[in-house]
DNA sequence: AGGATTTGACCGCT
DNA sequence: AGCGGTCAAATCCT
């Protein structure tokens, strides 16, 4: 895979990544709808990133066909992969980045499926709020790089720019694909804790027994899925009532359509 | 006790 | 010199 499908791979994983928030939100809450709503434009814009470097890297490989490039020129490089990380201290502005995608939203987003982990926070010249650092929390482990930069642009009404760089090369977005599905009787659940999140029509389990990773991974995103424990656990007959356009809007429904948008799709799956 | 967050210091770039 | 990104010790939280 070259460097700008694992770009486009990434951005659809992210949008996976929203997507599910989307999926386990509890649609009771009436004061979520504005989180919702931003999830679901993220979940767009992911698309729409996605297919804008799938076009211009078709593009570029066209170009290069008729340049008569050789087929090992014909991937580009990110910008970032050939700059030198310093150890400490400034790099070049990370908003001067190639590899950096900024959505602005009403509430800050917190929870988009990666699991990340506060580094920094600093009060910018010229901005009356403080902007938050957040690194991969697979970062040591994994030696991913991705980060995330929080800031508050506006108060009233209020504003979030969240700007992500780099990309994930952490394995967190393959642990969904490798919790176990359940296919045994559900009412055997002897020896595992299980719990059910997302799509309530998938059979999507995570498990105690699962490996680290996952361990992990459910321990830190204890309040998402307790509540969907709770939901869905409690719950079964909640699958019957499932329906996308009950709180997406119908652009975002209709965009989940036209791609057949599974949010249990692995990286196997986008890279095939 | 161990992991996550806070916060002041440090460092490199402009 | 100032700014912004990062480090790491201190502190907080579970």
């Amino acid at each position: 895979m070259n460097s700008c499908q694992q770009k486009a791979m990434e951005k659809l994983l992210h949008g996976r990544g929203c997507a599910n928030q989307l999926l386990v939100m509890d649609h009771t809450e009436s004061d979520s709808s504005m989180e919702r709503e931003d999830l679901a434009k993220s979940v767009l814009h992911c698309f729409s990133d996605a297919l804008s470097i799938l076009i211009d890297t078709n593009h570029e490989h066209q170009d290069d066909q008729s340049n008569n490039s050789s087929p090992q020129d014909s991937s580009p490089v990110l910008e970032s992969s050939r700059k030198p990380l310093h150890k400490r201290g400034r790099k070049a502005s990370m908003a001067e980045s190639s590899d950096y995608h900024r959505h602005e939203s009403s509430t800050p987003i917190y929870h988009d499926g990666f699991l990340w982990r506060k580094y920094g926070q600093k009060q910018i010249k010229e901005s009356d709020h403080q902007r938050s650092y957040y690194k991969c929390a697979y970062t040591k482990d994994q030696n991913c790089e991705a980060k995330k930069q929080v800031q508050k642009i506006q108060h009233n009404p209020p504003l979030y720019s969240t700007t992500y760089f780099g990309y994930h090369t952490c394995q967190l977005h393959q642990a969904y694909a490798t919790f176990p599905i359940d296919t045994s009787d559900p009412e055997d659940h002897e020896g595992s804790h299980m719990i059910r999140f997302g799509h309530p029509n998938t059979s999507f389990f995570s498990s105690s027994s699962t490996n680290s990773l996952c361990q992990h991974q459910s321990q830190n995103q204890n309040q998402n899925q307790n509540h969907i424990k709770d939901e869905y656990m409690t719950t079964p007959d909640k699958a019957e009532e499932w329906s996308p356009s009950q709180w997406m809007s119908s652009e975002v429904a209709h965009a989940v359509e036209a791609f057949e948008f599974n949010p249990f799709w692995t990286s196997h799956d986008l890279s095939s």
